[in-house]
DNA sequence: TCTTGACCTTCCAGTTGCTGGAAGGTCTAA
DNA sequence: TTAGACCTTCCAGCAACTGGAAGGTCAAGA
């Protein structure tokens, strides 16, 4: 099948099909006369397995890496729990620090509804944003130390 | 004071400080004769806020806007309390995405537990992943539609 | 005075995961 | 034949940094 029914069947752009497989993570496929890619129905589960480990919050590099597996037929879910437990201790993390963030946040929108809109003079740019607790952010690094 | 001061009372680093002057978030300091940057006091409170707004997500395009907004003597926090409703909005998103996407990492977790691990044979790449109810991620997105 | 390490500067390019556009070729229904 | 929808590769851009190269400056210690 050509590029645009696999993008179809698979929910994933043109552009992103053959970006992954410039990647490595898809194998080059057969071409017709005319240069047009031609998959097979296996490209479809490939991408799929790609679409769902994304989602999943694996990068790219590594979902390359459980695919070599598989292609050395090592086995690969032993990989991928080990990959799951990481990855929901960050779940976890990123609940608690999110409804932290949502709590700071409620906070500022009500502290914003009393507070009078300031008129900047040679005062802080806005009050509140300036006057917040925030310290530290969502992602366990936040954006600066 | 020079970059590293300014760096270290405001752990931004000076990479940053310096892209934020190139990207317009900062004036451009006055120099020593050697051509160090030479900042005033008040470079530690524009950062101090912009790490703020940083950490709140607003975009670094946003916090121009917020900053441009001070220094034409507009009023500041009419435009911070749209962004923050919206923030706040999408921090509600997120974290009901995030508390569905625990489940999900939870019953794979249990799941790849009783899962005999597979040994490829021309199958799927990995059990649990192929086998997982993923279709969307934690953000409204997902890394494909 | 010289040395050396820590700082400073600008410029350039890289990270991650895409995604858009340019330039040019192919296919197919009307 | 035509035109629109598809295909190709190549290049570069997005966001928000961040590292390194190449070269200059500063100051304490020998």
């Amino acid at each position: 099948m050509k590029i645009s029914e696999l993008a179809s069947l698979t929910s994933i752009p043109s552009k992103t099909i053959r970006f992954y497989e410039a990647e490595g993570l898809l194998p080059h496929p057969k071409r017709t006369q005319a240069g047009y890619r031609d998959y097979e129905g296996a490209a479809v589960e490939r991408l799929t397995f790609i679409k769902k480990a994304r989602i999943l919050g694996l990068p790219l590099k590594e979902v390359e890496g459980v695919l070599q597996l598989h292609e050395r037929q090592q086995p690969t879910c032993v990989h991928v729990r080990a990959l799951l437990e990481d990855k929901l201790a960050q779940a976890e993390r990123a609940i608690q620090d999110l409804l932290a963030f949502r709590e700071e946040l409620v906070r500022l929108r009500d502290r914003a509804g009393t507070l009078a809109d300031c008129c900047p003079t040679r005062g802080s740019v806005c009050g509140i944003i300036q006057e917040s607790e925030i310290v530290q952010g969502v992602n366990a690094g936040g954006p600066h130390g």
